[in-house]
DNA sequence: CCATAAGTTCGATGATCGCCGTATAATGGA
DNA sequence: TCCATTATACGGCGATCATCGAACTTATGG
């Protein structure tokens, strides 16, 4: 327990990820959104360039839980931490789902009015 | 509000889904037993029929979260109630969201030993 | 009419959740 | 060195959740 964890944050392996904990973390409309903007940038994003109307450490507590499900990675950069998802392992483990909630989330409903 | 509401339980149209009720739904390990076990069989099947290790109110509990988030689809047959999957509206609203969890619940872990 | 069977409803309880504000590191520049 | 930026950690608060037991409803059957 005395590794450098404050250098490299626990994320579980890609075979440790479990399907409830995942679709947990996902069920989350600020946490989908989170998503949804990482999975639009291909490039690993800092926290901050995702804007929610929540305060930082709300912020903090949605990317823990995305992270500890194994959503997304998260590495220190400097002053900042990049964050990227995982699609490769979440693909690798749950075929299709991320897509799935992807482009339903670009979707919210296909009201006729 | 005088509707035979006893009689037709309330569900979501399809337009009504909302994917985070629908994740959130999914995201209990217990009720994703449920939805496993009413994709395996074809027919609607009796509440009873699904065994789980928990209080039959937690079961109407279960049902009822799946339901009123529109997972699943209720009808009174006599002194039972059959419950099937809304496999069809789900992969209208959420294309492939259904068979990735299926799918991925199949396998809980491909661990190598 | 009464017993049985299948589910529901109604609290209650302990746990978790989402959210906040504040205090606290860690880094990079003046 | 001091300060601004970036993000975490630490409680705390109200709400929701999963679970239970017990009482109730509704149909089927003797």
């Amino acid at each position: 327990m005395s590794v450098d964890q404050a250098v490299t944050l626990h994320h579980p392996a890609r075979e440790e990820l479990e399907l409830p904990a995942v679709l947990h973390a996902l069920s989350d409309p600020q946490r989908l959104q989170i998503v949804r903007e990482l999975a639009g940038a291909s490039e690993p994003q800092p926290c901050g360039t995702i804007q929610l109307d929540v305060a930082k450490s709300t912020m903090t507590h949605h990317f823990r839980v995305l992270r500890e499900s194994g959503v997304i990675r998260q590495e220190r950069a400097g002053t900042t931490k990049l964050t990227s998802l995982r699609q490769a392992d979440l693909d690798a483990r749950f075929p299709g789902l991320l897509d799935a909630v992807l482009g339903s989330a670009k979707v919210p409903a296909p009201v006729g009015a």
